[in-house]
DNA sequence: TATGAATGAGCGTTCATTCAT
DNA sequence: CATGAATGAACGCTCATTCAT
């Protein structure tokens, strides 16, 4: 199963023949459909399992909230971390694109992943605005596609270039860059309310 | 060669087959290999193609460069506008994705587009630094690629969930962030420096 | 086993699978290959114990043979039982035809039970020829050809189309033409010899 | 084709690989490919070829109709004919048989051939009737059941045992019992009305 | 006795590619 | 220039059979 997660993160799923895992694994074809019905099942159950691991691990890494920018660097730090430990990111990027228009029950199962990775963020940054560290004019939605979108491309950019991109550094520009532009300035909260952490440091350096 | 392109946008290098480009286009598989060598010369040809005009349109749409905010604001609204009018960056993210591991001469051309396209933004941004208007203490070469991932999660995220993620919008908070990011504050500047636009704008609103 | 003859009569022998059998009747396909060596003892077994079953009831039905006329309509009338209680008539038909060519050892074994089943029938008819109610220009043999051929013909277009082709009917044709065609007429018979059924009713002729 | 068609004749549809027809016919499965969708179109286009030939050559054979008797003497004939020259009956048999339950798209096909034959010997009896030469309180229908069964009877037993069982004797039977059966008497004719031609020969002999 | 896991040969089918015309 | 026919390697999958437990 693991061989086949990396077959599928490498090649794709059309890339990848039932052959390829086999021998990489070690087992014969006939083993594997011994185990799973066909190949799309073996695929579904790659995702199911991964990405249960994948929410599991950034979830369990900033639980429970109560800084939100914090948070969010945190999650951040997880997704450098999968994404370059094991190729767990890559394999659903990979899939996701390829799903497109190929495969729509794949589809759909990634875009509600997406939708609940999105969900998630949205709720800190709900939380920071309700805190008062973020500021309420901006959607938490909006946020939320800018920080997963900021996630995506920046390990699409890590992949196809790796000595170019550091994956870390980005990744901290992504959160960076939000953070500055949610975060309220000091002198415009309502009186009582004050900003928790000081947001100059985020304007003022990087990483 | 059109109709090819919208195969491969659609389905990938290895979901299309010749014969599908063929009869889409209405000619015969013979045809088609009297004009190209193989299949992965269509690839080439097709990408080449397309990503000269691709970048025409980026560059003609903002030179010269006087105002580097409005000028990333025009770029991600060409893109916008590509990829909603056509399937171009579609393509282009299909199969840069897809050949990340499985065609190393086609991944290293992508890799050469995305680097040109990152130098092209990091002159903009070297430009508004040089310009007073942008901080100095970002790397250029790095807020060219936040711009950059935020534009690629940007189509992905839309392609993958049309009805919930507006790439206009998107978009939009991209060049947002990015500029809320690197603007100075008015009262940082040295003497005698002015940010052009007003800074504050882009702090506050959205959209 | 009865599965198994179950699925043989249906979809054939090369159309039942071990494991269509196995999930069929509630065991494992190992289970099956510790009484079977292999998938043809599977099924000789099965047309062993079957044919023995058939032949019984055949002869079971009308011995000891008295009134040879009456003794066809009551095999008529037993094949016909057979073929629209259970599948057994079925499954040696599609066995049969299916052996032909693939399966000599098999075929052999089909063509002994017809040969046994004509030759009962032969016997029968030589009984009416002695008694003198059956004509005796008419080779036993050829008579028995054309009843089981009659049978066999019946039965096929019955399961190939039931809505059109009532079994019973067309089976008591079978016994009607061919009685018709042996049974002398009176004034022929020898003196002493009278056909015990009414030989008219059945009887008329020529070509 | 022809080749597939001996092939499907011999092994029936599941046990004829397309390997099998392609190197018995010298071509490769590519080539098969080409010109046929898939295995079953290639077996449609085979039935529908063959069943054509067959019913112009029945019909053909004895057209128009004049002599009922006779014309059903012909059938027989050119049954016998086809089924010792090449090998088209059996191929219609062997197919029917393995599709009962298989294949409800052929099934329903070799149905409507059945029909067809059933329906155009029914047309002949049917003439013998209005002519007086056969009885009329016999079904058109069930006569052509029985002939039709009487002649698939006699193939599949001349198939299953063709040194037991010669073809053309027993067809020849099928003949005789069913004019014999269908013969009314000139005795009991209405008046005015005779039979043409001499019955009393059919009564002696055979073949 | 019975099971679950595994094997390997073979099947129907696809597809990039070639080639005579 | 273009076509239709053909090739052969590979793919996803099935299935009879084996075997340790």
């Amino acid at each position: 199963m693991t061989t086949a997660i990396d077959c599928f993160a490498r090649y794709g799923y059309q890339g990848t023949s039932i052959d390829r895992i086999a021998s990489a694994a070690g087992v014969t074809k006939g083993a594997l459909y011994y185990h799973f019905r066909d190949k799309e099942e073996l695929l579904f159950e790659a995702v199911k399992d991964r990405i249960a691991e994948f929410e599991e691990r950034v979830v369990g890494s900033v639980s429970p909230v109560t800084d939100p920018p914090a948070a969010l660097a945190e999650i951040a730090r997880v997704c450098v971390h999968i994404a370059t430990k094991n190729n767990l990111r890559r394999f659903i990027l990979t899939l996701m694109v390829e799903a497109l228009d190929t495969n729509p029950r794949l589809s759909q199962a990634f875009r509600d992943i997406l939708r609940r990775f999105r969900s998630y963020l949205a709720g800190i940054v709900r939380l920071g605005q309700e805190q008062g560290v973020f500021r309420s004019d901006v959607e938490a939605s909006r946020a939320a596609q800018l920080f997963a979108g900021g996630v995506i491309g920046a390990e699409l950019q890590h992949y196809q270039d790796p000595e170019r991109v550091d994956l870390g550094v980005v990744m901290q520009g992504v959160v960076d860059q939000l953070v500055s532009w949610l975060t309220v300035d000091a002198d415009q909260l309502p009186h009582g309310v004050h900003a928790k952490r000081g947001a100059r440091n985020n304007r003022r350096e990087s990483r």
